[in-house]
DNA sequence: CCTCCATATGTTAGCGGAAACATTTCGTGA
DNA sequence: TCACGAAATGTTTCCGCTAACATATGGAGG
């Protein structure tokens, strides 16, 4: 910088000047910097920038998933890679976390944040329960959870999709076209996501005048679990007539069961996802699926954080993003 | 810092000694410092430590591929996962980059190590030719090639799995087999996997007495080109008797354009992927792949990097990985 | 012609650490 | 008993940059 400063025949001050407020500057000795910064190819150590500023132009993204997890899901990688983009666009730069800690949640969050290596943090952690929430929201990292908590009245910022109302959509859809006995092959227990699917599933059917037999099960988040359940559904005297799935990786094991069992889709059994990422393309025939938009919730929240790193105080963030139904031939 | 040496009674040097060579410490002033560093919930601030001591604990991964790209391929986020699992032991962070850059790739790993926003880089850019990858590397930016460079002889650090020898492997089954009209639905030609692919089937084809009828197709990575291509190659006269995908996505669309023709896998045709992602269990029947075993290389490349960042001189980095060949049903 | 204020630039003092060097302490052998 | 070197600790300076303040410059208005 004073090389720079040098040869433009100024003071240190008015290249940081020129990089970080350049309308504070004549517009001639601008261009006189401007030549001395590209002469010298000098760049600005981002290091030293926040040790001066006290801002951390980093967002820490975590992810603690198991491979296994991950695998089934588009979702985590879209994240990031939004995430990213949107960082880029704002000189911010994305930070990722996917290895599980060896400490706890909270104290890691802190801890990163105290050692200045993310200015904030966006956290998708189902497991993180809401005392851990809680007690991270009284301490000063900032953080966006990516997806709701479950204590809705808890005062801190989150995005999610709207998946209570996506099952309720794909309930509806199954009930309009006449089915009367349908399951859900939901997603693990410990995930808020299921209750919010078998929620939206169960007003649909309420509403409905007329009684609808209605079948919950979990399943993990892999084509294995999804297949061994499905197999045993379809064999079983009460097999249902519509499925929604909680994931499209999920509907390919409905489908693939009732290869087996030489079933028709839809004809003899219909299938919806609440949720379609990369496995879409590969479902024959074409999958009716909730079209969640997830790609949004990265932008969303990239977008919040970084305004309160540069402590330009938005809005608390209490988003849910609406959803749409895409019909298929599935059902 | 400070408050913790006063705390301790100690210099803020010693705090410092005591959190980056403790082993210069007596027992007692260590115990002393720690117990302060604790009661204070000290954390080192990062920024400051890599201006002080300049080096940038920080390995940035570039992966500047599309959605639609990265889709069809667990490959990117297996990579991101051990690459930031390897960081983390290392108290090393990974900085994720998979926007494409508006400046030129060269220009853009200069500026990120100029900037200190990364201590070295992790590439995975197919689209980087020779001549970018030259000029690099008579840069002063610490990188790895996750993938080996064109030009064989360029002299710089790289990982790549043994792709030829895994499609060797693959053409040699389908031989043993009896087969001797083969396919391959290769990646797409700019990618130098591709290459590697055709070598290593064409040198097996060779070395087998008869002759052998070999066809080559160069698909995207994607369900949507890959079934296209294969309905019109089993449409056609010439339908192959095995075919060898790039990718288990690719494997799948040759089973759906069987199940369509009604041909069974493997008796009127046999499929093998000498690439095995997370579309690897939703084949049906089971697929024989080469199993790259390519969580290894992030393991590899991370390492290296490392050692390289805290000036270790490692030797330098020209691993292939080699590949084995599991057996399924599909062959 | 002078005051006053907005605009443009320079100066000083850190941000939080670690390297390099200086100093003290202490055990050891002659 | 004392010199001597290793081990333990302290002091100074600088890493590269920016906030806060100080100063210069120029034009409008009285």
């Amino acid at each position: 910088m004073n090389d720079v400063a040098r040869l433009a025949g100024v003071s240190s001050q008015t290249v940081s000047r020129a990089v970080n407020s350049p309308n504070l500057l004549s517009p001639a000795t601008l261009a006189k910097v401007r030549r001395a910064i590209d002469l010298l190819d000098y760049h600005p150590n981002v290091a030293a920038q926040s040790l001066a500023n006290r801002t951390v132009k980093m967002i820490g993204l975590f992810m603690p998933f198991t491979q296994e997890q991950v695998k089934s899901n588009m979702f985590f990688h879209s994240l990031s890679a939004t995430v990213c983009q949107r960082c880029a666009q704002h000189d911010f730069v994305l930070q990722l976390f996917t290895a599980n800690p060896d400490e706890s949640y909270v104290r890691l969050f802190k801890r990163l944040y105290r050692e200045k290596r993310v200015g904030g943090l966006l956290l998708t952690c189902p497991s993180m329960n809401t005392k851990e929430i809680g007690e991270l929201r009284s301490s000063a990292v900032p953080f966006v959870l990516i997806g709701r908590p479950a204590a809705p009245d808890l005062d801190v910022d989150y995005v999610d999709v709207d998946n209570a109302a996506g099952a309720h959509m794909a309930a509806q859809h199954l009930l309009n076209k006449g089915h009367r006995d349908i399951a859900l092959l939901n997603a693990p227990k410990f995930m808020t996501l299921s209750e919010d699917l078998r929620s939206g599933v169960q007003r649909a059917c309420q509403e409905q005048g007329e009684p609808v037999r209605f079948t919950e099960i979990h399943s993990e988040l892999t084509y294995k679990s999804g297949l061994e359940i499905m197999r045993r559904l379809i064999a079983s005297d009460s097999r249902p007539t519509g499925i929604i799935t909680a994931d499209d990786l999920l509907a390919l094991t409905v489908k693939r069961a009732a290869d087996e069992a030489r079933l028709r889709i839809p004809e003899d059994i219909a299938v919806i996802s609440t949720f379609a990422s990369g496995w879409y393309d590969v479902m024959e025939p074409e999958l009716t699926h909730v079209d969640t938009g997830f790609e949004r919730i990265g932008i969303v929240a990239a977008e919040h954080m970084m305004k309160v790193i540069l402590k330009k105080n938005p809005p608390p963030l209490r988003t849910v993003l609406d959803v749409k139904l895409t019909e298929g031939k599935s059902t």
